[in-house]
DNA sequence: ATTTTTTTGTTAACTTGCCTAACATAATAA
DNA sequence: TTATTATGTTAGGCAAGTTAACAAAAAAAT
């Protein structure tokens, strides 16, 4: 079978493919509208496409008065694609149509949380990918790409290759032969989520700002991903810090001071002896500034305000217009006031939310990417 | 005159006009191979244009063998552009065709300087604008275009139009009626000048840090500049400063502190008694710090290791690949080794290099940006 | 129940914008 | 003077769209 059967059809064939692999079903007089075709070259177009498989006629609409309106979405040889979010505590996979109806999914917690990409995942990838290419089922069509979110840089061939572990997630798990593996950074995903699914359905451009164990930053600019010439665009964990006078900034010294361990040893260092017992961990900290623990409050706002100073500093490099918080503890809207007020004070205008989508927002991620990825395939217009 | 003559042109003959407008003189034999056109379309293509007066031939060239081909340039009715740097010490113009042959040019130098934009170099404006427009030759063919690059930020409809001081421009200064009329930020302007006749001749993406009086940065990804939803986007003077663990940023304090004022301030205030007399200025500082003097070479680097940790910050976030420092302070090459070795130390791989362009950087680029923009207009395929 | 109106879809004929093949033109090389 | 080669034009064809007219299928009007 080759990749691209779509590769020779019409320019107007390929946008009503597009359009139909955004999602939404539609009928001939709607694609028509929206792309500016007139009915013969529909006409054309959907026997183009029908011929190949790529579309298929699903049902009829019936208007308030006249002829019923076919409708189309993508066929079976559109295929489908396999989407992991290949995380340090879990392997989450979902298999999906490209126009993101989900077919199949299975989520595996590893045995033990892994800090680094290693072969602890690419084994339980590999494990997990085994299990859903026995479960294919032939209405799906064939298998056109397999995504992987991955926690680490993700570098093209012009960038710096090595102080990347991109190439681990191979070490264990081999792809199915001719099928292309595209991998892309997980912060990046959740960013992509958070567009297609999330709190950013609106923007074309926007940051995801990520603050948990580690900090990252995914960057979308109208609707399209910022990688960067290293793939370490939004690499905010190496921000200059600390950065004053007098001092002189360490690397990677922001994540460390940011992430969710030092920031709990600052807590617990000055936790009163007189209070509640100390917090168990930082969503017990988070629970009880919930609750009205004042001392809990204090804490958590003073770490709003720091990451008010990072997304503020990321506003003045991008201006946004829109940030979205995500993360174990950006997540939280106890947060929100405060890194939005220290934000704007600080640099320009900007709208903070907070993420609305849970622990699937990665591999929902990857799969709308994938999709992207093998409709251009598809279409014989690889972008990337 | 209506402003899009070319409106209704074959695409084959809007590619021809936009590669001649990138100031080459071709053949159509050239023209042809470049765009990948068959000879019977560049025929007809040229006939269009020609015909629009949108090119015109300006001679023959002989091979080695065979018939003479035919060399061409925008014609007449291209027409010509008035490119203004609206600077705080000079306003500078420049008027030159789309392809950017220059006809014309003027500096005027501001009688006081001025820290913002406002009625004085409003003023300057339109004096020079109407002194241009006197001497005026019919020969340059209509007046499209008047670009302005302007030291504030410049915001589009959907920006915060408040805090912008961009409309000052025409507080004393009417542009010609009919004649649209562009304003860029002078940061950018640089940053696209670098790109077109600098040190970025070879990049579609990377940032200029301009360190002077004032710090900003412009930024260039794959060949078109990041603005940002404010106009803000490089406002890096916004960087959160001072960012350490017990200290909390002061909005706008890092544009204070490397500005060259609060560094000299600094440079004196430890300067020995014992050694030479102070230095004059910042200039001064550079050129001993040239000459050999420890003292001044000492605080040099101290102000490149600033300019290194904010280079960096940029990189985390950008991950552009290339810096183009420029600016009074930042175009020393006496800076260079140590602004790359903290910010590779700190962040990513990235090349750093000092501006080629001296004080007629802004001008050009804004008369980049015009003719760029009067081309998209002349074509009917406005993209801003 | 039949006719009218409205929407959807197809067929026929035309237009645009490119192409290839063949020919005409203008130069150097033999 | 003839051969060769590069440039430019003419003739004819094709792909991908268009508009105009017609056919089909539904509800609405008579």
């Amino acid at each position: 079978m080759q990749s691209n059967p779509g590769s020779s059809l019409t320019a107007s064939a390929k946008s009503i493919f597009r359009l139909l692999a955004e999602g939404n079903p539609s009928t001939r007089p709607q694609l028509g509208e929206v792309l500016n075709l007139s009915r013969p070259t529909m006409s054309a177009a959907m026997g183009e496409l029908e011929q190949l498989g790529l579309v298929a006629k699903i049902g009829e609409v019936q208007g308030l008065i006249g002829r019923k309106a076919a409708i189309y979405r993508p066929g079976p040889q559109a295929g489908h694609v396999i989407a992991i979010d290949a995380g340090s505590t879990h392997v989450r996979l979902r298999v999906s149509t490209i126009d993101r109806r989900l077919l199949h999914s299975r989520v595996y917690r590893l045995p033990a949380s892994q800090l680094l990409l290693g072969e602890e995942i690419s084994r339980a990838v590999a494990d997990e990918v085994s299990a859903t290419l026995a479960e294919t089922d032939d209405g799906w069509g064939p298998l056109r790409m397999i995504g992987i979110a991955v926690p680490s840089r993700v570098v093209g061939p012009q960038g710096d290759q090595n102080a990347t572990r991109q190439e681990e997630i191979f070490s264990r798990f081999e792809p199915p032969a001719d099928v292309p593996v595209v991998l892309e950074n997980n912060v990046n995903c959740a960013a992509v989520a958070e567009r297609s699914n999330g709190a950013a359905k609106d923007a074309e451009t926007f940051a995801y700002v990520q603050i948990g164990l580690k900090i990252g930053m995914g960057v979308m600019l109208g609707g399209r991903l910022l990688r960067g010439r290293n793939g370490a665009a939004g690499e905010i964990g190496h921000l200059a810090f600390p950065m004053a006078d007098g001092s002189r900034p360490i690397p990677g010294e922001i994540e460390r001071y940011m992430g969710t361990e030092a920031f709990m040893q600052r807590v617990l260092a000055t936790w009163p002896d007189s209070a509640d017992s100390q917090p168990a961990d930082a969503a017990d900290l988070m629970a009880r500034a919930g609750e009205g623990c004042a001392t809990a409050l204090a804490h958590v706002t003073r770490h709003a305000e720091d990451i008010g100073a990072i997304v503020a500093s990321c506003v003045s490099v991008l201006d946004p217009g829109l940030v979205v918080l995500g993360g174990g503890l950006g997540g939280s809207s106890l947060l929100l006031p405060t890194v939005s007020d220290v934000a704007n004070r600080l640099s320009y205008p900007v709208e903070v939310r907070t993420s609305t989508l849970g622990q699937d927002a990665t591999v929902l991620g990857i799969e709308k990417l994938t999709c992207e990825q093998t409709v251009d395939l598809l279409l014989g217009e690889r972008r990337d």
